[in-house]
This record gives C-alpha cells, sequence and structure tokens, in this order.
DNA sequence: ATTTTATTATTAACATGTTATGTAAATTGA
DNA sequence: TCAATTTACATAACATGTTAATAATAAAAT
C-alpha cells in the first residue's frame, strides 16, 4: 500500500523529520559509548574532530563545521577550555575573535578515540552497504539542497 | 574522486550523523515557523500529533510514538497541561499511569496547525520528487534495521 | 502472604538547542 | 572624521536531551 501523500500529514511516527531524527539516533548509538568512556558528548566531540582537522580556527568557523550556534559553542569551549583539551588566543588582526587550537591532552584524546569511531563507522558501511550508503548520502544532500532553494525564493 | 571509505574518519562535517542532522535541520526550518507562531516547540508538537491520531495515551506509549525520553515527555505535559491544551487522568486498571488526552483547545490547535504543516509536506515532496522521498524513506528504514541488528549481537 | 523484582513516572543535575539581548570591535558611508 | 551599521562573541532565559536516583505501584517468585 502506498503512504498518504499529498493528502494528509504521515503517519506521523513515519514523518520525514522523524525518519530522519530515528535514523541520526540509530547512527549515534554505536558512537556515543566510547565518547562516554571519556567523558566527552557528542558536540565536544565534534569540536575536537574539527579542531584536529585544523587548528587555530575561531568560534565562528568552528560553528559552521560542526553545525552548532555560537550559544552552544560558547559553552562548550569554555568546558574544554577549563578541562585543558582546547586553548584560546587572540587574533592580532581581530580583537573581536577567539581562536581556539587543541591542547597536547586534546590532540591525545583525539588520537585515542579515533579509531574506535573509525571502526564503527566500517562496520555500519559493511553491514549497510557501501553503495547504500554513498546513495544515501547524495539523497541527503540533494534533499537540503533542495529545500534551500525553496527557502531562498520565500525568503524574498 | 570516492569518498576515504575504510580508511579515516570521513571529512567530518560530512559524516553520517553530521548528514542526518543538516537534512533534518533543513526539514524543520520549514515546519518551526508556524509552529513558533502558535508557541509550540516542535516535541510539543510532536506530542499534540499523536494525541490527535489516538487519545489516552499513557506517557510511556506517548514517548515511544513521538521519540522522546520521559523526562523530556513529563515536563513537556506538565507544560502543555498548564496550558489546557492537554489533560491527565488516572488509569483504573493500574494507579502508576498517567492517560492523556487532548483538550478541545488542543484539538483545535491540532486543527488550526495541520493545513499548513500539510502544505510544507507537501512543497517538500514536489520540489524533491516523490520516487526520491520513497527511496529515502526505504534507506532510512533500511540502516535503522541495520544499525539495530547489529547492536542486538554486540548486546548480548 | 511476604519478599523480590519489574514497571511507571517523577525529579535532579548538567549539557545542549534556541531565541533574544547585550557589548565590544571592525567596517561602511556620509 | 564620526555616526550608523555590521560582525564576533557572550550571556540570559527557557525548553529539551540525557543519565542517575527516587518513589509508588504492580507483578512475580518463593
Amino acid at each position: 500500500m502506498v503512504a498518504t501523500a499529498g493528502k494528509e500529514l504521515r503517519g506521523f511516527s513515519r514523518s520525514l523529520p522523524m525518519a530522519l531524527l530515528r535514523a541520526r539516533e540509530a547512527v549515534m548509538k554505536k558512537f556515543i559509548p566510547s565518547l562516554r568512556e571519556n567523558d566527552l558528548s557528542s558536540q565536544q566531540w565534534r569540536v575536537i574532530r574539527a579542531l584536529n582537522e585544523e587548528q587555530g580556527l575561531d568560534i565562528t568557523e568552528l560553528g559552521d563545521r560542526c553545525f552548532l550556534l555560537m550559544p552552544s559553542l560558547s559553552r562548550i569551549i569554555r568546558n574544554l577550555e577549563k578541562r585543558i583539551l582546547v586553548t584560546r588566543s587572540h587574533s592580532e588582526a581581530d580583537n573581536r575573535r577567539s581562536v581556539i587550537s587543541l591542547t597536547l591532552a586534546g590532540e591525545k584524546l583525539f588520537k585515542k578515540i579515533a579509531p574506535a569511531s573509525v571502526e564503527r563507522y566500517n562496520l555500519i558501511t559493511e553491514k549497510f552497504g557501501y553503495g547504500k550508503l554513498e546513495l544515501l548520502y547524495e539523497l541527503l544532500d540533494e534533499l537540503i539542497e533542495k529545500i534551500d532553494e525553496d527557502q531562498a525564493v520565500n525568503t524574498r
């Protein structure tokens, strides 16, 4: 039987936002335990990963890359700073900017956790299938693209 | 060029959890404004939708259907109760259970908001394509299924 | 019948999501 | 130059996410 597309709200536990939320939660369930063992939230881990890819990012850039809003990021960095996993310095060129970097302890923690994350990701890829996973990425990207271009039209 | 599957962590702003998060946020951006106009969070709206589909659910069942944890749900219901959008009564058969229903005001609010949600969902379906959307649902379901069956194995 | 265990729900405590507001520094424009 | 605007960041306030602890009731076990 075909879903009730275009007529009424989908049986709501199968709505698009819910389907995306469930999928995300299912995936995260695989990654979170190894983070919790190291007292990291998934958001804190995102920040550490971003800084591992490139040191010395300002908070706005970090927010873009980690998909975090600035108020959250502000608190997260304060927390990581307290635990001496990151350091904050001030931009010479622009005194508004904070520049964030991993400390040695932060880099060490990244290296400790990363292998387990890679392993779990590979396990998902294997179970689900590489081709399907790539297809899923493409569909998600296209969905975002289509919605955002629509957004642009409605925002004029 | 092919992604770095099976070697290291994906360029992390393109990781699977991030892709799912971004997609969900993109979708929600279309629905949230009409909810905010009526002072509802997306979670509160989920509860109202679930109760519109079936009245008199207990909190555990509501949590399953809305994909909310009980502590969140506890607060959400307290809030909606205060605004007289839902009512709580007690199960005769089991004194531990609260039974939640929409009030008339709650039903009225649902009827007020639902059309706009349907419209926005149809717009997304149209933009993205019905076939692709169905394919996306299937992939997400299958992803969850594969991950959860793996979870079962690891939990033994 | 009484102890034990499981279930339902709440509360506490802390991190994050989200909107609004504030502040300082940079940029733009007249 | 200097007033107006924009940008980068922080804080406030409240809702939610998440784990742990607690209380009350129900069900199971002995």
